[in-house]
DNA sequence: TTGTTCATGAGAACCATTATCCACAGCAGA
DNA sequence: TCTGCTGTGGATAATGGTTCTCATGAACAA
């Protein structure tokens, strides 16, 4: 009752492994898996548990530093998102990524759901296709 | 060479199973996951193995049959569909479904994709929400 | 009916993710 | 500085959905 409840990240410490990881993040532009994440700090040398990669990664999200996109896989894709809601436009093949925003969807959404009497709405919209750059080296 | 390419389902047999599961899918209205399905055959009386179940949802899904959707944990759910493109609302919930189109969201993906240099470009719209019916139970 | 070939089913294997356990680190108060 | 509390890290086991393996059984064409 006493402590700050105000602060963004109550109880919350900084390590090295978590400082490794945000500076990864923000060095990457596209969406990468837990498991990608883990396996580029060992290789930089920031050895970090998988489990650690993991928890970290859950209370980022949680804070709302990232982004979360689950593959036709299903497996978990996590990458360093601005804080305000938007779309992801997303390269197949070389996972670049380009966030967009469109007030007009929202709307839309938002129209579509109160017509069938849905409440609470979120949605979901992520566009995937191959960009300029890949499809230029497909070609050769 | 000579088989009949046209066919809808080139090299695919009729089974006890196969139709079991389309049956039951067809009595169902809300995205369902395999595990969820498998049970249901199996209370039924219609035994059939989960491995079964599994690879005749991936032929359905291939043959454009069924519309997959990852939930948030990462498990697949699967429902019988309509074969023209259109999106869905679904309540979180329930898990019943309502198809829904909107033509300028299509024409906006487009765009958006074409303004960055994306081809081949595929999106994906899914709102989530809670249902009327729902709300009203959870008020009781 | 018969033969070929694909489908089935039980269980093992796979793999991403989560839980468990315990040692350690950072911080507060004595 | 010492001590105790609590969050964190790391290794590893457990979990659970999905896929693979392979021997057996069923569908379909002739």
């Amino acid at each position: 009752m006493t402590e700050p409840v105000s602060a963004e990240l109550p109880g919350r410490r900084t390590t090295r492994q978590r400082s490794a990881l945000v500076a990864l993040l923000d060095e990457l532009d596209g969406f990468r898996s837990a498991q990608d994440l883990h396996a580029l700090l060992r290789e930089r040398g920031d050895s970090v548990g998988l489990a650690t990669v993991y928890r970290a990664l859950q209370a980022l999200v949680d804070d709302g530093q990232l982004d979360v996109l689950r593959g036709s896989d299903g497996e978990a894709a996590y990458r360093r998102c601005s804080p305000v809601h938007h779309h992801h436009l997303v390269c197949r093949s070389c996972g670049r990524t380009v966030e967009v925003t469109d007030p007009p969807v929202e709307r839309w959404a938002s129209k579509m759901a109160a017509e069938h009497g849905f409440s609470e709405v979120q949605h979901q919209v992520e566009v995937f296709g191959t960009c300029a750059e890949c499809t230029a080296a497909a070609r050769s």
